[in-house]
DNA sequence: TAATGTAACTGGTAGTGACCACATTACCAG
DNA sequence: CTGGTAATGTGGTCACTACCAGTTACATTA
């Protein structure tokens, strides 16, 4: 991380000093709620067009880091702990954040004709095959989701259980593999019981309550990718979301 | 909603732009995954610069009308119902969106010192009074939610039955009242059941689950300004969200 | 003293012009 | 037929300029 603009760097000029600006207010240089220079001492201090400071700082602003008032001044945003949550971010990065140690167990991994509704949520046409993950996923080494995934791949693309244990990571592999990269999601919560089944996999009592999320999960293209439906045990598990107006 | 750009109204071109874009979006003039015309012949059809209709296009990829791709082209999502969801929404806001018909009974609103939990998560000084409201939320004339709102307000500022009434909406209250604009806030989800006082309010059976939504609501400025407790009942309400990377 | 106007800030909108990075196509040489 | 290549069209980045619209502090005025 460099402290000033290198004019033949790879990375766009904007993106570097964004990446300046976020240091000072994570490092604490600049106090929540106290103002940063304007953009026209910016573009003295770095040299910088107004147009390159503009878009820097309209980047910031929209990841929650400034906030602008017209006529005052831009301002750092006073927001405690959570950064970068309201991300979309996988089940693994997810209990990372938490501070817990995700682990799992796969329990099937096969091809499947899913269901008509499945189908049409993934815009495919009526007897196609899926990759079908079932896993139950686990926190600090105990159960807190049962975790059905239903994958779009191509003609000749395949998830192994070998991918799936070496990387642990769907998104990863989807990524990495496949060039898939996950950008946004529809998702629902509601609340469920638990059947005698998913309360054994899950160690608790049938009947107690679960937290039932579905999502649906897009490509850069918008192409549906994975149909995804979570169990949350409802005693070990918050969901969390930053929404905007 | 006029088609060309009117160099003299009060709104921006951009934004009026955007506006025009987003209807023909709306209406199927383009369909789905198809080009819109490219940003050099924007330029020529709307008499604009590029700078215009790119921060024009800008908004609308934001708010997931549209897509890029480099070299290629800007393209029309393919997303079925739910434009602009992933938004805040106060409860009736959402209650409309789902076609349903929001109703209220109020059943207390009064000044109080709040827990110091909520004092601190409103980052106000121990001691310090707030507005609470507390009501059951209605939805085609039956019970959906028991709701409680903290609310901090200005030394002279209050919020009486009678605006409750007239109104309905508390976020309309705040703006036009006191022009605070509800802006972002962090909300977290889990299941819980129903007390035998929450079951006969929500007109359910105690020990039924219930989805516990708490929310802390901030303003422009990125002040607290409301801390809300929503239960909602489980088998007549799904919380839906919209998720970018 | 209190009201008021004004100058000097702030961010917001808009135009112009240039060049770069990536994708697609058509064409040519092997 | 295959592989390379150049032309062209797309969005991405950046600089410079101008003016508009809120906010604030301070000097002026009633």
């Amino acid at each position: 991380m460099s402290i000033t603009i290198d004019p033949f760097a790879a990375v766009p000029k904007y993106y570097q000093l964004a990446s300046i600006l976020r240091q000072k207010i994570e490092e604490g240089d600049w106090q929540p709620r106290s103002p940063i220079p304007s953009e026209r001492q910016l573009e003295e201090i770095y040299k910088l067009s107004r147009t390159t400071i503009r878009e820097a700082i309209e980047n910031l602003v929209r990841q929650g880091y400034l906030y602008r008032e017209h006529g005052r001044g831009t301002f750092v945003s006073p927001q405690k702990l959570q950064k970068g949550w309201m991300e979309l971010t996988s089940f693994s990065e997810d209990l990372i954040k938490r501070g817990m140690q995700p682990g799992q167990i796969i329990r099937s991994l096969d091809q499947v004709i899913p269901s008509p509704r499945i189908l049409q949520r993934l815009e495919l046409s009526p007897g196609s095959m899926v990759c079908r993950i079932e896993r139950v996923r686990l926190g600090d080494g105990t159960p807190i989701g049962l975790q059905t995934s239903y994958i779009a791949l191509g003609a000749n693309q395949q998830i192994t259980l070998e991918d799936m244990e070496a990387s642990g990571s769907l998104y990863r592999i989807l990524s990495e593999k496949f060039h898939i990269y996950p950008t946004e999601a529809d998702e629902t919560l509601e609340v469920t019981l638990a059947t005698p089944e998913e309360a054994a996999l899950l160690e608790i009592t049938p009947g107690a309550p679960l937290l039932l999320s579905e999502r649906l999960l897009f490509s850069q293209e918008r192409r549906p990718v994975e149909y995804v439906k979570i169990l949350y045990r409802g005693d070990r598990y918050q969901y969390y979301t930053h929404l905007k107006r």
